[in-house]
DNA sequence: GTTGATTCCGAAAGCGCTTTCGATCTAGCG
DNA sequence: CGCTAGATCGAAAGCGCTTTCGGAATCAAC
């Protein structure tokens, strides 16, 4: 099959291969007349720009990058096929790419945040889930690359974010508990080098205080984000002489596991332990019983990061963009009052 | 920043372009001393070539893409995020990229397969879940990309395919509840113009065929694949006059579903009422009781997959990669034997 | 009929890389 | 010492597109 190129539809029309082209383009210097001409062969023909030219040419490559987060398994996390569905859609209006990249190894991450930047591959980058001090936000502020990060690091002030106030979730979150009459609330937390795993930490502690009750920490656990991990965790919390009425999970998968260990022995979740999540995973409608958790309020969260990267790329400031939504409680079934003893 | 380029490289060594790129894609005819003169420089600038050039210059892609499910909220389907992690994971070995492709519409779909294949973007590109005939592949094939279909159409003789044989699972799924006592064994099936869910139906039939059980109109029905649905046909079916003993499900999310219907009912799942799925989500082991589901043997599909289609565009012949791989059940808690009356 | 402004298009350069071809230089050999 | 075969590298063309620049043609106006 013959490759249909600018040079062959020039050559079919009989004029030059750069009228051609700003044809198709809609420059203002061409005549209507052979505008439609030109689209009207270009159909025909089936043409399709070679967007490896095009961009080289202009200097432009209409793609974006999902950089995955860098632990394994992250894409099976829901919080991350929710986000690349968004992007896809609101970049597939525009006709521009998604290309989805992975860090082979967190050694090469830095490496693949250059090679993105310098090779011309991309417009802009999003990343999710910063380390409280993120390597890839240091480098893709270096490399002037217009980025968004679906998350923030501890300094965050000098470029654009999108994230949940997770702080705040966690501190009203214990005003919930507590309000039902929980005083001994224990908490299982993601690993604190991620800023959310703190800033959930901190707001956990904060609501504590705010509500007066006191710290213990042998109902702190910070752990993987897994069920496992979850579970493990609240095996050994109600294995205490004086364990926990309630349960605070950092993630809502900690959760499932967390409900698993609490049948487990034998107790009702939402009744003898509550459990209170935090992601609004659909998924929690299922379980046994259904997952109370905090979710963000409505979860377009894809399109609009990708509006703001968009903007940004168009020259936008990236200090204009800094997005801070809240979390609200979905009521279900596993968070209850407390238990007289 | 000055963008480094060749021309700048050459001009640092004092030497020719080409000379310079030859030695970075270490050309034999390159002296083993200017070509580590030559990679010293290029690191010590930080030198990363344009891609959009290679690919002009070079014709290769070194990029596949994954073109989306064209229904909405696909990717959130773990099927879907299990692949791309297994895709990416495999291409970032060998340095390609990974494009993630959204239809906006179905009817600009064949428009996207089309200016894929034509662009000059990528060497070759996954689709998923065809359906019974498909335009995708009809397309695919006209072009003459590499491709690699995940699930099968119904004349898949000549393309490369990677399926699991959900007609045999079916069928043998079926078997599983006839020894366990159940005659009356509903489907809930998924819509038929994918072949998956003709294929699941007719696997479904079979099975009642080789279990001498009648098939009955009233405890089969096709509904889409969600959970909300799967609720309603589970309700609808149990409010018959002669209900069925156990319902199989095309997708463990329907399943979840049907939990939840039977639940609601004041019927305990896998006592009064058994319930299969299929799809082995991980998710499963979490619902009230913990599904038992037919799963995938072991879930590297997208290493696989990507393997095959990278063997395709390196030359080899489409047919010989076509792999079926069998599905096996997981035995959780939600499928008994049937009570007696 | 000349001038000036417009409109429209052709020509050509250039994006940054790869790759072929041939020139130069050195070494080996009779 | 002359000749040939390698070993190395420079030069240049080309990938398919965009975009600037200027020339030709048309038109209006004096």
């Amino acid at each position: 099959m013959q490759r249909v190129s600018l040079k062959f539809l020039a050559k079919e029309l009989g004029i030059a291969e750069g009228t051609v082209s700003r044809a198709l383009n809609d420059y203002p210097d061409i005549s209507k007349a052979t505008r439609e001409r030109v689209k009207e062969v270009a159909k025909k023909f089936n043409y399709k720009a070679n967007q490896n030219a095009r961009r080289l040419a202009t200097g432009v490559a209409e793609a974006v990058a999902y950089l995955m987060p860098p632990n394994t398994h992250a894409i099976s996390e829901p919080f991350v096929s929710q986000l690349l569905e968004g992007l896809g859609s609101s970049l597939a209006k525009r006709g521009w790419d998604l290309l989805v990249v992975q860090a082979s190894s967190p050694e090469t991450e830095a490496e693949t945040v250059e090679k993105l930047s310098s090779s011309g591959k991309v417009s802009g980058v999003v990343i999710s889930r910063p380390y409280k001090e993120d390597r890839r936000i240091e480098l893709l502020k270096k490399y002037n690359v217009p980025f968004i990060v679906h998350g923030r690091s501890v300094n965050s002030e000098d470029y654009a974010w999108y994230d949940v106030d997770g702080e705040k979730a966690f501190h009203d979150g214990v005003g919930i508990l507590a309000e039902l009459g929980h005083q001994r609330i224990a908490f299982i937390g993601a690993p604190t080098d991620y800023n959310f795993g703190q800033m959930r930490l901190d707001g956990y502690q904060r609501g504590l205080a705010t509500n007066n009750l006191i710290v213990d920490e042998a109902i702190i656990k910070i752990v993987d984000m897994s069920d496992a991990a979850g579970a493990m965790a609240t095996a050994k919390m109600l294995a205490l002489p004086h364990p926990p009425t309630a349960i605070f999970c950092a993630t809502d998968t900690q959760a499932f596991g967390a409900l698993a260990a609490i049948r487990e022995r034998g107790l009702t979740p939402g009744i003898e332990v509550s459990v209170l999540g935090y992601d609004g995973l659909d998924f929690g409608k299922h379980t046994n019983p259904p997952l109370t958790t905090m979710a963000q309020q409505q979860s377009r969260s894809g399109e609009e990061i990708c509006d703001m990267l968009l903007a940004i790329i168009d020259g936008g400031n990236p200090l204009d963009y800094q997005e801070l939504r809240r979390a609200i409680l979905v009521r279900r079934m596993s968070v209850g009052p407390v238990r007289p003893q």
